[in-house]
DNA sequence: GCCTATGATTCCCC
DNA sequence: GGGGAATCATAGGC
């Protein structure tokens, strides 16, 4: 599973680096029949929106209901003279240089005609760099409309997904006041799930098969640190790739460790009294049932793999579920 | 809505 | 590079 810490937002700007270099390369591709072909060097911000500075940044799917004639008049002959692609091209090239503030300006300035704005608006990178800037603006009922009704591919689904869930978590912080912890944002997106033009649909497994997951545990018991060519061997025997299971020992030990450390505390807290009455009810970690997969490994005790995981312990026993083999310390002079 | 279990990731240290 | 600690993300139970 992709977990950790998430997709999260590249910064808007990220200055003149690589992404910017390719943006030119392309940039100068897609405009190669003459220097003056562009877009945007024919119609540079400044120029084609003298005003722009005291208008909000509109979004070109909400411009034309808005716009007054003068405004058509103004803006709405220049790019008519672009194909979809040139326009697309320079949509890529503001995208990559992260100049949102720019890419704005020049969708506002889209044609306005209607078999131009089809054309455009059937164009991937123009519709993605809508959203975009609907989701720069804080426009979020746009990039939802955008990102909701039009298929995108593959390519794109990182970064639209990144922004459909940080939209909504803005929105959800907004309304509650307050940052949301993992778990506020984990129920934002399953109130808010991602809609299939921008998600392949695959669901990524959370949880190991219960045969994988009680080989691995039959192996920790026999050794919570095995070697690489143990880990690429145990890999092959469960399907799971060595990182997996490195990550599996891992969480393993870090679980065990934590279990031996609260019990530890617990016992402290209790007190020898309270332990005899632990034994009493034959409730004490030492005398507990064993699971399954303790008792599936003969080789080598569950205390000595304990001594190992968490060095000056004793005695452990196991609780239910993968915590198994969480480790339950008793002092061994109580044992 | 809270809590727990569990897989994955990041950061730091050796 | 591997281990530990902290944390995030996800799923599911209550």
């Amino acid at each position: 599973m992709a977990a950790g810490r998430g997709p999260g937002l590249r910064p808007a700007s990220r200055g003149p680096g690589r992404g910017q270099q390719e943006g030119e390369r392309r940039h100068t591709a897609a405009f190669t029949r003459t220097s003056t072909e562009s877009p945007l060097e024919l119609y540079p911000s400044h120029f084609f929106l003298p005003n722009f500075a005291d208008r909000p940044v509109l979004l070109a799917n909400s411009a034309p209901t808005t716009r007054s004639p003068e405004d058509l008049s103004m803006f709405q002959l220049p790019t008519l003279n672009f194909s979809p692609e040139q326009v697309a091209s320079v949509c890529e090239t503001l995208e990559e240089t992260g100049d949102i503030e720019r890419l704005g300006r020049f969708l506002w300035s889209l044609p306005v005609a209607p078999g131009a704005c089809e054309a455009i608006n059937k164009h991937e990178s123009i519709l993605r760099a809508r959203a975009v800037v609907a989701f720069h603006t804080g426009n979020f009922r746009d990039l939802y409309h955008i990102l909701e009704n039009h298929k995108f591919t593959k390519d794109s689904h990182g970064k639209l997904q990144a922004m459909w869930l940080e939209a909504h978590y803005q929105e959800a912080e907004k309304l509650r006041g307050r940052p949301l912890g993992p778990v506020d944002k984990y129920r934002v997106r399953k109130k808010f799930p991602l809609p299939r033009t921008i998600w392949d649909g695959e669901q990524k497994t959370h949880c190991f098969k219960e045969r994988t997951r009680s080989l691995l545990r039959e192996w920790y018991l026999q050794d919570p640190y095995p070697n690489p060519s143990k880990k690429r061997e145990l890999a092959q025997a469960t399907g799971l790739t060595p990182t997996q299971v490195g990550n599996w020992f891992k969480n393993r030990r870090q679980r065990d460790r934590a279990a031996a450390a609260k019990n530890r505390l617990q016992h402290q807290a209790i007190g020898p009294s309270g332990m005899r009455s632990l034994s009493e009810a034959g409730l004490t970690p030492h005398s507990s049932a064993e699971s399954p997969s303790t008792a599936a490994s003969p080789t080598t005790s569950v205390s000595s793999m304990a001594e190992r995981v968490d060095t000056g312990t004793s005695i452990l026993s196991v609780t239910s579920s993968d915590s198994e083999c969480d480790a339950y310390l008793a002092d061994r002079g109580q044992g």
